[in-house]
DNA sequence: CTGACTAAGTTTTTT
DNA sequence: ACTTAGTCAG
C-alpha cells in the first residue's frame, strides 16, 4: 500500500488517501490529476479493500480510460483485482446501464445510436413534416437547440417558447423525438438524459446501482455537463463518495453543454466537500508557465492560480511571423527537421496543433514536400468515412429492423434499381397499411400483399428484402467481420467502390480497415461491436507505434504533453475563432450577443492556454499574415492572445506590445511584409504560379487586388489590402487595412492605386 | 432510373 | 477548396 503513495508529492498523497466523502482535487495542468485519480482506484482497491466491482470510474475517452486500466494494473500486486471496474466515458457507461435494463425503458435493447449525421437527416426530415423553410430554419441550428435543451434535462413537453423561433424548435424538438422512438434510436445525449430519468423515475432501479457502485471518480470534470453532474449526483447517492477530478481553466467543451460552474455546485452541493489544490508543474518549465499564465489571467470569473514549476527555465516561448500558411507550414517543418537532425528530440516528440481541422492541409503539405512522416490525428474521422457509414448502415438495419435512417441509406447503394419514386410510394402506401418503410419494405415479401408497384419496381424491393432477411437469420451465428464480408459479397459492395482512381481504392482499404477492426469482435455480439464503433472517437484509434511529429486539434489535444509543441493559426478570425468574435465588429449586435461573445472569447483563450500548457520544452507559436480560407486570400491581425504573453519570456516576433492600438502595429508588419514581398518576391511562389499553366474553363474574373497588397488611398492615404471582391458588374470592392484609427475600409476599385515597392 | 452536370453552402471544436 | 444537394438529359 505504502508503494502506491510512493512518488507522490504531500498534496497528492492527500488526494490519493482521503476518506470517504466528496473530495474534489483542483488543479492546473501538468501536475499530475489523472494520475492522483489512477492511484486512488489502487488506493481504494488495496488499502481500503473496496472491490473493484463497487467502483465507477468515468473518463473523458476511451482511450484514457484503457490507459488508465493499465496503470491501475500495474499498481496493483494481484491479477483479476480489478474484475467488474467500471472504467469509460459516461456515454459508454450509460450505453451499459440502458441496454442491460431495456425492458424499463421504452426502447428495446436492439436500439441503436445515432451520430450527427443521422440526426441532422431525421432533423431535415422533421423539418419537412412540420413545413418548416430548411433555409430559414437550418438542420444545424435546430439541433444545436434541441441538444442544448437536452443537455439540460429539459423534455419537449417542459421546453417554453418565448417566441416564435423557439415555438418552432419546440415543435421540432416534439417531432425529432418521435422520430427517433419511432427508429428504436437514440443520440448520444439521449444516452445520459434517458439514464438520468430512468434513475429518477425508477428508484427501485436506482437501488440496484447504488448497491453495486459505491465509490464515483469522475476525471476532467470542468467538461461535464448538467445531465451528466445530476447523474453523478444520482449514483453518489447517500454514500456520496464522489472523488471528481478538473481544472475550470482548460474547459473547452461549453458548445456542447459542459458549464465549467459544475465546480461551483459541486462544493455547493456538498459543503462539507473536502478541496484538495495541487499547485506544482511538472510538465512545463517556468517560461512557459509564466506564458500560460500570462494568457489565462485575462480571463474574469474566475480563481488566479499559481503556477510554479522547479524545473529549470528553458527556452523562451518562440514567435513566428509568416507569410502565409505555407510559409508557416515550412517553418514548422524545418524546425522540427533541425531538432533532430540535432539529435535533441525523437520525431514522436513533436506536435503541430491548430484551431479547426482545416488547417492541417498545408501542414501535411509542408510535410510531404520535406518527405517527413507525420500523423493526423482526426481528421477526416474514420467513422464517418461514407464507405463506412454505408457498411455499417448495413450492419444497424440487420440488427435493428426499425431502423428508417440506416434503410434509407443502404437501400439503393449499390444502386439496385430502387429510385426516389418508389421510396416514395413505399413511403405512401406504408403510411396507409399503418407501417414505417422499414415494415412495409419487408411486407411486400408476401406475394399475396397489394401493393402500387411496377413490377420491376416490386422486384427490386422484394430482392433487397430477401436479402436482408437472410442476413438476419444469419446474425446471431456469424460473428461480426463474417457478416461484414457476407454483406460485402452479396452486394457486390467492394466493385462498386472501385471506380478506378485513387480514391476507390483507399475507400477499398478503409472498409477492409473495419473488417479488421470488426475480427476483435470475434465471438461478441453484433450489437457491441455496433455500440463500440458508435462511442469511439479517432483520438482512440491513435496508434503510439509510430514515431513521427503528430498533428491535432487544440481540443483533441487535451490531456496529452510533447516535448515540443506549435500552435498554428494564431490570428484573429482563427484564434479566436471568427465565430466567437463576430458580434464585437457588429454595431446592431445585442448586448446578449456581446456577451454571449465575451463568454466564447473566454474559451477561445482556455483553448489556446490547455495548448499552451501541453508543452514540456519548447513552445513556437506562429501566425501568417496571409491565409487562404474558403479559396481566397485574407489578411489576418495577429491574435489577441500573443499580447497576453509576457515579453520577458517570448522571443523572435515584430510583434510589439501594443502601446495604443494593436491594428497600428500588425500594420506595420503586414507593411514589411509587403515591401520584403515586393522586393524578394513571395515565399513559395514557383507553387503559386505553377498552377496558372492550364487555365481557363470559365474565365473567373480575376480581381484587380488581392491580399496582401499595398496600396494607396488619397484620402487614408497607405494601406493593406485584406480582400478583394466581384461586386456585381465589374465593379471591385477591396477590403483595405489603413493604420490607425482608420482601421478597415471597403472602397471600390477605382479608388486605389497599388504601390509596388 | 441513372449518371453527369451545376449551385450552394460549408467549417469550430466531439462523445 | 471541397463536398453535397439539386437539376436535367439519356
Amino acid at each position: 500500500m505504502t508503494d502506491i503513495l510512493k512518488g507522490l508529492n504531500p498534496q497528492q498523497q492527500a488526494a490519493v488517501s482521503a476518506g470517504d466523502g466528496p473530495v474534489l482535487v483542483l488543479a492546473g495542468p501538468g501536475s499530475g490529476k489523472t494520475r492522483v485519480l489512477t492511484h486512488r482506484i489502487a488506493y481504494l482497491v488495496e488499502a481500503r479493500d473496496v472491490r473493484a466491482w463497487h467502483i465507477m470510474a468515468v473518463t473523458f475517452t476511451n482511450k484514457a480510460a484503457r490507459e488508465m486500466e493499465n496503470r491501475v494494473t500495474g499498481l496493483l500486486s494481484g491479477s483479476g483485482q480489478l474484475d467488474g471496474l467500471a472504467i469509460g466515458t459516461f456515454h459508454a457507461n450509460c450505453a451499459r446501464i440502458l441496454r442491460v435494463e431495456a425492458e424499463a425503458t421504452a426502447y428495446t435493447r436492439d436500439y441503436v445510436i445515432f451520430d450527427t449525421d443521422d440526426q441532422l437527416k431525421v432533423l431535415t426530415q422533421v423539418l419537412a413534416d412540420l413545413n418548416l423553410d430548411p433555409k430559414k430554419n437550418t438542420p444545424r441550428a435546430m439541433l444545436n437547440k434541441i441538444s442544448a435543451a437536452k443537455n439540460e434535462l429539459i423534455t419537449p413537453e417542459q421546453y417554453m417558447p418565448d417566441d416564435y423561433s423557439a415555438e418552432k424548435v419546440r415543435r421540432a424538438y416534439l417531432r425529432y423525438e418521435e422520430l427517433l422512438r419511432q427508429n428504436n434510436a437514440r443520440d448520444f445525449d439521449d444516452l445520459l438524459v434517458h439514464t438520468v430519468r430512468l434513475f429518477q423515475d425508477r428508484p427501485d432501479v436506482l437501488e440496484r446501482y447504488l448497491n453495486r457502485y459505491w465509490h464515483i471518480l469522475v476525471d476532467e470534470f470542468q467538461d461535464t455537463n448538467m445531465a451528466q453532474y445530476t447523474l453523478v449526483r444520482l449514483l453518489a447517492g447517500e454514500r456520496r463518495n464522489l472523488f471528481a477530478v478538473g481544472d475550470p481553466d482548460q474547459s473547452i467543451y461549453a458548445f456542447r453543454g459542459a458549464d465549467y460552474r459544475n465546480v461551483q455546485r459541486f462544493r455547493e452541493d456538498y459543503p462539507d466537500t473536502d478541496v484538495i489544490l495541487l499547485e506544482e508543474n511538472y510538465r512545463s518549465h517556468q517560461a512557459i508557465l509564466d506564458a500560460a499564465t500570462g494568457v489565462i489571467d485575462q480571463n474574469t470569473d474566475r480563481q488566479p492560480k499559481e503556477l510554479f514549476s522547479q524545473r529549470k527555465v528553458g527556452p523562451l516561448v518562440r514567435i513566428y511571423e509568416g507569410y502565409n500558411e505555407d510559409d508557416e507550414a515550412r517553418f514548422v517543418v524545418e524546425t522540427i527537421a533541425d531538432l533532430i537532425n540535432r539529435k535533441d528530440y525523437d520525431p514522436g516528440d513533436f506536435a503541430i496543433m491548430y484551431r479547426t481541422n482545416a488547417q492541417s492541409r498545408a501542414i501535411e503539405e509542408g510535410f510531404l514536400r520535406a518527405g517527413m512522416p507525420y500523423r493526423l490525428i482526426g481528421a477526416t474521422r474514420f467513422y464517418a468515412r461514407k464507405e463506412i457509414k454505408d457498411v455499417l448502415a448495413y450492419l444497424r438495419f440487420i440488427h435493428n429492423p426499425d431502423e428508417n435512417i440506416s434503410m434509407q441509406r443502404i437501400i439503393n447503394v449499390p444502386t439496385r434499381g430502387i429510385g426516389l419514386k418508389t421510396l416514395e410510394t413505399l413511403d405512401t402506401w406504408g403510411t396507409t397499411m399503418g407501417l414505417t418503410p422499414p415494415h412495409a419494405l419487408l411486407a411486400l415479401l408476401d406475394e399475396n400483399v397489394e401493393a402500387p408497384f411496377s413490377t420491376r419496381a416490386r422486384n427490386s424491393l422484394t430482392g433487397f428484402a430477401g436479402l436482408v432477411e437472410e442476413w438476419r437469420a444469419l446474425k446471431d451465428q456469424l460473428s461480426p467481420d463474417e457478416l461484414i464480408t457476407r454483406v460485402l459479397n452479396d452486394t457486390g459492395y467492394l466493385s462498386y467502390l472501385d471506380d478506378g482512381t485513387q480514391q476507390g481504392e483507399s475507400r477499398i482499404e478503409n472498409v477492409l480497415e473495419l473488417r479488421g477492426v470488426a475480427e476483435t469482435y470475434a465471438g461478441l455480439p453484433l450489437s457491441t461491436f455496433l455500440e463500440e464503433v458508435s462511442l469511439v472517437s479517432d483520438v482512440d484509434m491513435r496508434d503510439d507505434e509510430t514515431a513521427a511529429p503528430s498533428l491535432l486539434t487544440l481540443h483533441s489535444a487535451k490531456g496529452l504533453e510533447y516535448p515540443v509543441v506549435f500552435i498554428v493559426g494564431m490570428e484573429e478570425n482563427i484564434l479566436p475563432h471568427s465565430r466567437s468574435i463576430a458580434p464585437e465588429r457588429n454595431p446592431n449586435a445585442t448586448s446578449d450577443q456581446r456577451q454571449q461573445a465575451a463568454k466564447d472569447v473566454e474559451e477561445e483563450r482556455r483553448l489556446f492556454y490547455v495548448g499552451i500548457t501541453r508543452a514540456e520544452e519548447r513552445l513556437y507559436l506562429c501566425y501568417a499574415t496571409i491565409r487562404s480560407l474558403y479559396g481566397d486570400s485574407r489578411a489576418n491581425l495577429p491574435s489577441r492572445f500573443l499580447y497576453d504573453i509576457p515579453e520577458e519570456v517570448r522571443q523572435g516576433s515584430p510583434l510589439r506590445k501594443p502601446g495604443s492600438s494593436a491594428d497600428t502595429d500588425a500594420y506595420r508588419q503586414m507593411t514589411t511584409w509587403s515591401t520584403r514581398t515586393a522586393v524578394f518576391g513571395r515565399p513559395n511562389a514557383t507553387r503559386r504560379e505553377s498552377r496558372g499553366g492550364s487555365q481557363p474553363k470559365r474565365e473567373k474574373q480575376a480581381t484587380q487586388f488581392k491580399g496582401g497588397d499595398c496600396v494607396w488611398h488619397a484620402k487614408y492615404g497607405e494601406g493593406v489590402v485584406v480582400s478583394s471582391s466581384l461586386a456585381s458588374g465589374d465593379m471591385e470592392q477591396v477590403d483595405v487595412l489603413f493604420p490607425g484609427d482608420v482601421g478597415q475600409k471597403t472602397i471600390i476599385a477605382d479608388f486605389l492605386k497599388k504601390m509596388d515597392s
